[in-house]
DNA sequence: GAGTGGTCTAGACCACACC
DNA sequence: GTGTGGTCTAGACCACTCT
């Protein structure tokens, strides 16, 4: 018999068949041939496109329904997740009153853009994002108020390339979740995201925008954003004044 | 037949095997039946004892090990989880320093007990860790310090029941996580938690003990620790230095 | 080799949504 | 009623661990 390579032990990497079903699915969503929103085809009928049973289909789709990419509906279908439903406005905020909505006070989520431009990526924006130095990039800043009062101050960085005729008039014409528009109209999907987070103190222009002293603590929040592939869609670094929110985590 | 209550609309609540044979294997686990570190028994042997198929405990153990509560270890068995293990040594511990290791540089992670008393529970800490108002709690407050450096600052809040006995002495003379100490000297498990985050400026005995100036901002983590039946066992109040250190999260 | 969890199958039946 | 996902079963075989 031959002998295995010492520090490299082969790994003939031994793959259930529902991973390579998953892997096909996961391709189609890609592709875009299974749209956002839309029902993808029945268990049955994906047992007998790609050979399989139905108890292996129903595996591979558990999988994806557990990381989101797929939404099951008994008696329906199974359906392409999306950023635009209704229910779960902003899927990754995590920020929340500390009290819960009082009688008719307050108003609800209002969103104010302040700039939004073309440059060239700084050195750590590239980096995050995974482009060259030098490439374009679009940078958003934008404030978030809850009930009437400033609380988020974001700073959106996007790859040039895939948000081409990304504009403010664009953004701030839009109703609806941000995310939902790079998924509608760009075809950049949000899958996951990763944060970092600090407390900074508050800058002249954070100040100013969210309504409070300079120095006041914030919370700082950087996101980096993924689509398929985990390739790295949007930085997004955003100042969140916490008087009166926290950011709510589980752990588990 | 008979109509059903207007208001009340009966709600058979249907609940599948796999649901039921759940609900038994937690109860073996909250009774301690099965301790941390142990295996349970096999999957054929509780199917035979359960008089279900091997598959519908399966699905029971799936969830089990989704929610932390059980591990899998093929060939080996099925393990009730634990605190001890020693990889993941502080598995609630979000903070993670900005810069990886460098070579050789700083220490590994020390912790120093400040104070540790019982007293009355202040109406906050009575509500989140649902106590009547006046019961003793244990107060108990620490610096964790990382490489060297101080960067934790906990105050933490326990129930004195469940925690008779505890001291100053056991905690420093304990190795290992506090969580392992609650598991197996007082069987009480911490199974999930809940966090509140937010940006505070550093009052003078966290300046003194981080070693910052006062009004340095900090993060505010409010942990409130729950075990079996989502009952509130600990709350935590950390304030993290996080000039070289970040809170991660993973959203999804 | 014996025992454990992991995969895969085929078929039956149940709960739910829509027509 | 028809079609969808959800549950449950019984059995076969595979991969891993330990003896």
């Amino acid at each position: 018999m031959p002998a295995p390579a010492a520090t490299a032990p082969a790994a003939p990497a031994f793959s259930p068949l529902y991973q390579q079903i998953k892997a096909l699915m996961t391709r189609e969503l890609q592709a875009g041939v299974w749209r956002p929103g839309e029902s993808i085809p029945s268990e049955t009928e994906l047992a007998a496109r790609f050979k399989v049973s139905q108890g292996t289909v129903r595996k591979a789709i558990d999988e994806l329904a557990t990381e989101n990419l797929l939404v099951r509906r008994q008696g329906k279908g199974t359906f392409v997740a999306t950023h635009a439903e209704q229910q779960i406005q902003f899927r990754f905020l995590r920020l929340q009153p500390d009290e819960p909505a009082a009688e008719g006070a307050g108003g609800g989520t209002m969103r104010r853009f302040i700039d939004c431009r073309r440059m060239r990526a700084p050195a750590d924006v590239a980096r995050a994002l995974g482009l060259r130095s030098g490439d374009a990039a679009v940078q958003v800043k934008r404030v978030l108020s809850l009930r009437g009062a400033p609380v988020v101050f974001d700073e959106i960085w996007l790859p040039a390339g895939p948000f081409k005729g990304l504009t403010a008039e664009r953004l701030s014409g839009y109703r609806g979740p941000m995310y939902q528009l790079f998924e509608s109209e760009f075809g950049v999907r949000m899958i996951r995201a990763e944060e970092k987070i600090r407390a900074v103190a508050a800058d002249g222009e954070a100040a100013e925008l969210l309504g409070v002293a300079p120095g006041t603590p914030l919370l700082s929040v950087e996101r980096l954003s993924l689509t398929y592939g985990d390739k790295p869609v949007e930085l997004r670094r955003g100042l969140y004044h916490t008087a009166a929110h926290h950011y709510r985590n589980e752990l588990s």
